[in-house]
DNA sequence: ACCGCTGCCGGGAGATTTCCCCAGCAAAAT
DNA sequence: ATTTTGCTGGGGAAATCTCCCGGCAGCGGT
């Protein structure tokens, strides 16, 4: 049998903290080592005990929770901190995730999401609400929504060919490459391209990156 | 009582559309209006029944899941798009969205979270599995170590007058509009270019918009 | 002062782009 | 059956791009 895995609560509501006892408690799979009410209180229980999770609050009375998680995993690497938070901004997570927090739940999310994160931490892995990540598809949507909007029409006026010569020029393909790659002659694809930029209206393959960033049609998480 | 929602399913496994039907069958929250094993029936089942939401495998016999979505969501723009697949790399769930799907679910996740996520659709709100946005985290992390990677040095080793001839050309201005704006000749504003290829590792106007871009040297919202 | 370095300014030359024109063929629409 | 549309390929010319080269002024250094 695995030993237990150990946690702390810190939070400043301490009905919540009971609940979270409770909670953890009644799976037996966690020992509750301590529980904490600010930022000071909490890293000093955490080196003192050694959690294996801190369930850590955002907003807390004296220090900021991210400040808090940035110290603690910097003085303790094998402590996993997971966030239970009322916010529900994507750039307060973002930045809870960049302070080195392994999950994030909302509070008022099912008591299940929290086991769940609980032991996704335990598994050394990632988690996020199904609530939280909603925001974050909206967050990755937003901008190109609104493009698809100023520019509806134009772009879905090119042929499939079309399209499928704009991405990869877009994607910094040379000429060459992409008449190699469609295994067609440099000619077609140049007509391709004049048959583009006629259509969107742009004159340059400048305007041409412009225009498919603006619609989302590359991956920046794919460029070197 | 409000009308219930109505819902296909558009899977190659005929064994796991019974399983869904079934599913939703127990909830007697949604009304199956039809099924189809692949993405030419799906759409043409999709055009006569007009559902509310249309549950989509990505792996499909004759087409693409996601051209299908892409296709769906522009010709029957009421319909929200609800992608079930076996994936869970990152470039094709965000290439899901970005198609118009309104959520995303893993297809060996527990059966409460597909109902969660037609609930979450019903709603016109997005939805994600909690075990997909792991994954959306580390994604999300990569990027962040990434980016401080590529920013430091090559950017800043560029002179103030090279810096100002990279921003307006990522701006789109030409070689002439800038020569003018600068009052040096064309044949100057080419080798500052030039230059700046040689600096950033850089060979193209193209290269030299991305590299803006990832650097947030241009703001994209002032985009025309 | 002399030298080396760097930033800024230009030219030359070949490659490439951009924008016209042209045409054949197959598939789809009318 | 006819027209339209899309994909393919090409010619040519002007413009532009990309990379090579050198000149000039400032600026600090052994």
């Amino acid at each position: 049998m695995k030993p237990k895995k150990t946690v702390i609560f810190i939070d400043d509501h301490p009905v919540f903290r009971k609940g979270l006892k409770a909670l953890v408690a009644e799976g037996k799979t966690y020992d509750v080592l301590g529980e904490a009410g600010s930022a000071g209180e909490g890293l000093k229980l955490a080196l003192a005990v050694r959690p294996d999770i801190a369930v850590v609050d955002l907003s807390l009375p004296d220090r900021s929770g991210i400040e808090l998680i940035r110290d603690l995993v910097h003085r303790l690497p094998s402590c996993r901190a997971l966030v239970v938070s009322v916010h529900e901004k994507t750039d307060i997570i973002a930045d809870a995730f960049r302070a080195g927090a392994r999950g994030y739940v909302v509070k008022d999310s099912a008591e299940g999401s929290i086991l769940a994160a609980l032991d996704a931490l335990a598994e050394d892995e990632y988690y996020m609400d199904s609530a939280v990540s909603a925001q974050v598809v909206k967050n990755i949507l937003r901008r190109q929504t609104r493009n698809i909007q100023l520019t509806d029409g134009r772009y879905e006026s090119l042929t499939a060919r079309e399209q499928e010569v704009m991405s990869l020029l877009a994607q910094g393909r040379t000429v060459r490459e992409i008449a190699e790659k469609l295994s067609i002659s440099q000619k077609t694809v140049e007509n391709h391209r004049s048959n583009i930029y006629s259509k969107l209206d742009i004159h340059s393959s400048i305007d041409l990156v412009r225009f498919a960033v603006k619609l989302g049609i590359v991956d920046m998480d794919l460029w070197k």
